[in-house]
RNA sequence: GGAAGUUUAGCUCAGCUGGGAGAGCAUCUGCCUUACAAGCAGAGGGUCAUAGGUUCGAGCCCUAUAACUUCCACCA
């Protein structure tokens, strides 16, 4: 190995060996359990962020975690066309060549989306394998390949046959700079500082009138009704007649509707229903007629008369300039309200009465609901739950149809000549009812959110029968952030349910969002951004994946810098370190199994912590607590085998006991085994080249076995804590009578129990408390001596002048105090009969224990 | 307006079915001890947001309050 920890010089190189070697490739395999998951999809031509890095670390984690257990794993990559953003994209790149989509026209338009596909769709790949994460490269999937389109189809056409989908008449949001509908989950409120217009509508007559609050001027020329609510009594004479639309001067009723809120404003309201959801549902209620006045570019239309062409936002300042002139402004005022703005491109959408394909959802929802409610799927935490159930108790209808180019074509035919219309799987060409080739499909394409919702079966080869669907579905987890609850899991859960019978997945592992380190959101604006490129390329991708997960929790947010991978950095160069080591002091060592050595203190201390340490990581990553079972491996990692053990095996190594050298080595070597195997699915660079050093290694450590708690080496009873004490006790005293490193003293021991254990380790101690020399005295040296007391032994450090009496005094005071306190707190616990009464009988146990203990210890202390 | 979450050391955060408050970083002191100075050893630092309640026992459960965050709804 080389001499110093340096990611760079073997991730590549270790990741191709993997790849090289097929270690990611799964197949279906009867005489093994399986394990699947798919990758939530980046959009084909973005960039990996730090968000995908900490999801696509959870899923490798759980992935290598489940592999090593034997699992039969698959796990599918795959990338999204994130249709309106990649088509904004093209139309940007074309514009840049002074051309629109419509001049080069729907064909050569796609043949650029498929051009823009192939050029950057493999850029985030590449990112991703700079992780280190095992996916199945084989079987990459893209929403758009053929085998995916034909799962759009086939899931389409079965919805349409069954009456799920339906063209419809509504008020939807329009983006008038991506050009299309999108849904009501794409629309993003936005605040914003605008005004609120009290504009006068005269009566017939001219005079008075009544006066509405608006903050849409400029859609004043399609109103046709000024509503109030029934109850108000201020305008309860004027309901039923007319007033006059300014700068239009048009007669519109004023009607009565619950929908008015009395207190706002004025109370009355003007009634747009072509450009507003609420006045829409109120036009159908009173039968108003419908006048557009905005067009597809944003820009008002002829109804606006002489601000026909203007903008709709730039129009309000010439329209209020109008109704000052007429008289009718009464007045304006600032005011903070929500604007629905495009989630892709940021601008303000617009309520817009159009035609759309629709997804009825109350059906689809109800098993949905079930799936969860019953524990068939479970959500990670559980309180997304919630939101899972929010959203499908109150559901909507879907909006799946977008007014765009590239995505996957709705498959609905109509028939010019005969006026047939049906849904095929297959391109129609000739009407199969009159046999005219007039034959036209639906312009418009699926949202892309209709095409993941099949991800998990439709990677999987669906809705062709084959033996990878048969076999791989259910997938088992899916790891997202809670961010796209709505948009995906939602849709695959009621789509897989609908096609598959089945939930799609059994676990819905829910990431926190990365943000900065005050806990901003990363975005370009802010400048804030974390590029995990960048991260890998200066800490390796180990450290990025370490400081990802480790100390995190599942749900939360995580507030990152380039400091953790810093930290994370240096704890693997620890590890590098205590590798180099044992690989160093291990090398021609005779190989033996553990259970035929004779064991001393220590080494059941280590083995037993080990432990510990296989069960409480096992049960951790099983129930997703990734952060936790990695702070518990870097502890033991660190205070456990390199604060103690390695320090300690330095003795035997070095020293002339033959028998407790091999014995020494083999314990190293089996831990150290141990500790690389479990941090496998964390950091699996340093952990494999690591492993490739050691004696005996099998071909690859991503497919050895996950350690298993071995019984045999579960000891009780670990009187090495005691020999940890008494070092520590010295060490510290040391420290209290100020005296450096480098300075040895000499350590006497008067033993009171536990003699055998003290004998054994004596060198231990003498080695790790800086002892000069070290021995057993009988009774308490004549010297002036620094006096420690322990439970098992008194400790003198002859220091001659240095001794403070007084000092010494307070010390043994002290520890008085202290085992007084300990007394009376387990006294007052055990003479409170709740507490006996109701305690687990361990826990009173456990206290009983500790009294007497300290009583004993006590009573040493004051006869001294 | 409805809902969820967060509040623990100077900073960033862990904390299991309720059973003696933890880590890393930062700070202070000493040490280049042959795996590691990217290190080692020692030390200081907390009214677990506030107020009640349940319990033998509360950081954890219940109620209220405050501040911050997010999701949903969209009152012109």
């Amino acid at each position: 190995m080389e001499k110093t920890y340096d990611p760079q010089k073997f991730e590549k190189r270790i990741y191709q060996n993997w790849l090289d070697h097929k270690y990611f490739a799964a197949k279906p395999n009867k005489n093994k359990k399986k394990f699947s998951i798919c990758m939530p999809p980046p959009n084909v031509t973005g960039k990996a962020h730090v968000g995908h890095a900490l999801n696509n670390t959870v899923q490798d984690i759980i992935v290598r975690f489940k592999r090593m257990q034997g699992f039969e794993t698959l796990w599918t990559p795959g990338t999204d066309h994130a249709a309106i953003a990649t088509e904004a994209k093209v139309v940007n790149a074309l514009e840049k060549e002074g051309l629109t989509k419509e001049q080069i026209g729907r064909e050569k338009f796609i043949e650029r989306g498929w051009q823009w596909y192939k050029l950057y769709g493999d850029t985030i790949y590449n990112q991703f394998m700079n992780l280190g994460i095992s996916c199945d490269w084989d079987r990459k999937a893209f929403t758009m390949d053929e085998n995916l389109n034909r799962a759009v189809k086939h899931s389409f056409v079965e919805y349409y046959k069954n009456g799920y989908i339906y063209k419809g008449k509504r008020v939807i949001n329009y983006c008038p700079h991506c050009k299309s509908s999108i849904s009501d989950i794409e629309n993003e409120y936005k605040e914003q500082n605008t005004k609120l217009w009290h504009i006068r509508y005269p009566f017939e007559n001219g005079e008075g009138g009544i006066v509405v609050a608006t903050t849409r001027p400029e859609t004043l020329f399609g109103d046709t009704a000024v509503a109030v609510n029934p109850k108000d009594k201020r305008y309860k004479d004027i309901v039923g007649k007319n007033v006059i639309l300014p700068i239009v001067n048009k007669p519109i009723p004023v009607i009565a509707d619950e929908y008015c809120e009395m207190e706002f404003g004025t109370g009355a309201v003007k009634i747009t229903p072509a450009h507003d959801p609420n006045d829409y549902d109120m036009g159908l209620r009173h039968n108003l007629p419908i006048v557009n006045v905005i067009d597809d570019d944003g820009k008002l239309n002829e109804n606006a008369g002489k601000f026909a062409g203007l903008d709709r936002i730039e129009a309000r300042k010439p329209i209020e300039e109008e109704l000052k002139k007429l008289g009718v402004l009464v007045k304006t005022e600032n005011y903070k309200n929500k604007v629905g703005c495009c989630c892709r491109c940021g601008s303000m959408t617009e309520p817009k009465v159009s035609e759309q394909w629709w997804v009825k959802m109350k059906e689809l929802a109800k098993p949905a609901i079930e799936a969860v409610r019953s524990g068939e799927t479970k959500f990670v935490p559980k309180r997304y739950e919630k939101q899972y159930f929010n959203w499908l108790c109150n559901i909507q209808d879907w909006c799946i149809s977008r007014q765009l180019w590239l995505g996957h074509r709705i498959p609905v035919y109509t028939c010019e000549d005969c006026g047939f219309v049906d849904a095929f799987e297959e391109d129609m060409k000739v009407c199969p009812k009159c046999g005219s080739k007039h034959i036209s499909q639906d312009p418009d394409v699926l949202d892309t959110w209709f095409s993941s919702a099949l991800w998990p079966f439709s990677t999987l080869g669906w809705p062709e029968k084959n033996e990878f669907y048969d076999y791989f579905y259910p997938t088992d987890v899916l790891v997202t952030a809670y961010d796209i609850i709505t948009f995906w899991v939602v849709r695959m859960m009621f789509s897989g349910l609908h096609f598959t019978k089945r939930v799609p997945f059994k676990d819905v592992v829910i990431n926190g969002m990365v943000r900065d380190i005050q806990g901003r959101k990363m975005s370009k604006n802010l400048g804030n951004g974390i590029d995990p490129i960048d991260v890998i390329n200066e800490y390796g991708a180990d450290s990025l994946r370490l400081s990802l997960v480790n100390g995190t929790s599942m749900g939360m947010d995580i507030g990152y810098s380039v400091d953790k991978a810093k930290e994370s950095k240096i704890f693997i160069n620890k590890l590098y370190n205590a590798s180099k080591f044992v690989i160093a002091n291990t090398e021609n060592m005779e190989v033996k199994p553990i259970s035929c050595f004779k064991l001393d203190e220590k080494d059941k201390w280590i083995l037993f912590k080990l432990q510990n340490l296989i069960k409480s990581t096992t049960k951790n990553i099983e129930k997703y607590a990734l952060g936790v079972a990695s702070a518990n491996l870097i502890d033991f990692t660190v205070s456990t085998f390199c604060d103690w053990y390695i320090e300690v095996s330095k003795l035997e190594l070095y020293g002339d006991n033959a028998e407790n050298k091999v014995k020494t080595q083999n314990i190293l070597l089996y831990v150290l085994t141990t500790i690389l195997k479990l941090f496998h699915p964390y950091i699996p660079f340093v952990t494999e080249e690591i492993y490739q050093n050691l004696i005996g290694h099998e071909e690859t450590i991503m497919l050895s076995t996950f350690p298993k708690v071995e019984e045999k080496l579960v000891f009780k009873d670990l009187k090495f804590e005691n020999v940890i004490s008494i070092i520590k006790a010295i060490r510290a005293t040391r420290s209290e009578y100020n005296i450096p490193d480098n300075k040895k003293v000499g350590i006497n021991i008067l033993p009171l129990a536990e003699e055998t254990l003290i004998r054994e380790n004596l060198n231990a101690i003498a080695k790790l408390a800086g002892g000069s020399q070290i021995q057993i005295v009988k009774s308490e040296p004549i010297e002036k001596s620094a006096k420690i007391v322990t439970s098992i032994c008194n400790i003198y450090l002859p220091m001659g002048d240095l001794v403070d009496e007084a000092q010494e005094n307070e010390r043994i005071e002290k520890k008085i105090e202290e085992l007084k306190f300990e007394i009376t707190r387990s006294e007052k616990m055990l003479s409170n009969a709740g507490f006996v009464a109701k305690a687990p009988k361990s826990l009173v146990d456990v206290e009983k224990e500790k009294l007497a203990k300290n009583k004993e210890f006590l009573n040493q202390l004051l006869n001294k």
